[in-house]
DNA sequence: TTTCTTGCAAACGATTTGCACTTTG
DNA sequence: CAAAGTGCAAATCGTTTGCAAGAAA
């Protein structure tokens, strides 16, 4: 899918949402889904926010809040709380999880092993439905593991 | 392993990290652990202090926080940022992951897959060095979902 | 005695909230 | 029109920081 379909999708998806919850469809609210979609895969309301305005398109952080939260809870968008600061948000894709270096604090990203992904299919949660995934794995970027060559801070 | 030896050990750790880190021992850090090791499952720095108090031992919040720190860093805690809100901590130990409902925010442990934990001694992830996982499912909860037949507000 | 820790309180920063004004349905 | 959404600024609240006094090494 590219990246024009998904944004269609979650257009879609965004609609539909609202209507169901009887939400208003204000221009506001579409605006951010748009910028959301230029946006490098992580970003936070503050960059969010920032690239809106160089857009010259002024919203109050209070409405990029409110925005942001509808678009997590239809499922468009994920947050990450990883450090204790600014949440980080990006487009909802399965499939992946995040590296996290607890040396350094460097993020990437690598596809989730199909067993894992697997896992969500199964019922092995009943009664609990799943509907999404969130794994991190804590440990020594490359980098890190090179100049450290002992063994991992933590496990 | 019995709660008691999990805290010997973690005693032990403790010390081996603030050794090879020159660290100092001071009284206050070991009250901490020993306090975390009272706490129910997931607590933050506000129960752990009402808790240390309620004991009447006094330390800042401050120290709290650092002292925590350390505990994470050296393994002996995980640390949850679930909602942006106060962080939880937990004991560090392997083989478990969170539910959480989207609905109702209840959040429930189950055991990891195994499939899930043999990713983690696999070289999936090189050059990157993992020392363990924290993984979280989003859906709802037997409750929710029994409310709410249709299906999941995410996916 | 040197350096790390502690406690306290002030500072910070992300998020939330209250309220008067618009806008959607 | 009624109810919801917006912008703004003030209020919250978890966490961090600066600094003087107290302890570990």
């Amino acid at each position: 899918m590219t990246r024009q379909e998904d944004y269609i999708q979650a257009v879609k998806r965004f609609n539909a949402f609202l209507e169901e919850k009887h939400l208003r469809k204000t221009p506001e609210r579409f605006a951010i889904l748009k910028q959301v979609w230029q946006m490098e895969a992580h970003f936070g309301i503050d960059r969010l926010h920032a690239a809106l305005e160089a857009e010259g398109y002024h919203v109050s952080r209070a409405t990029a809040y409110n925005t942001i939260d509808l678009l997590v809870q239809c499922g468009v968008l994920r947050r990450h709380n990883f450090s204790s600061g600014e949440s980080q948000y990006e487009a909802a894709r399965e499939g992946h999880l995040h590296l996290i270096c607890t040396r350094c604090g460097a993020i990437t990203e690598v596809s989730t092993p199909p067993a894992m992904s697997r896992m969500l299919e199964s019922d092995s949660f009943e009664p609990f439905r799943p509907a999404y995934l969130l794994a991190y794995v804590y440990g020594l970027c490359g980098d890190c593991a090179a100049r450290n060559p002992q063994k991992a801070d933590e496990n």
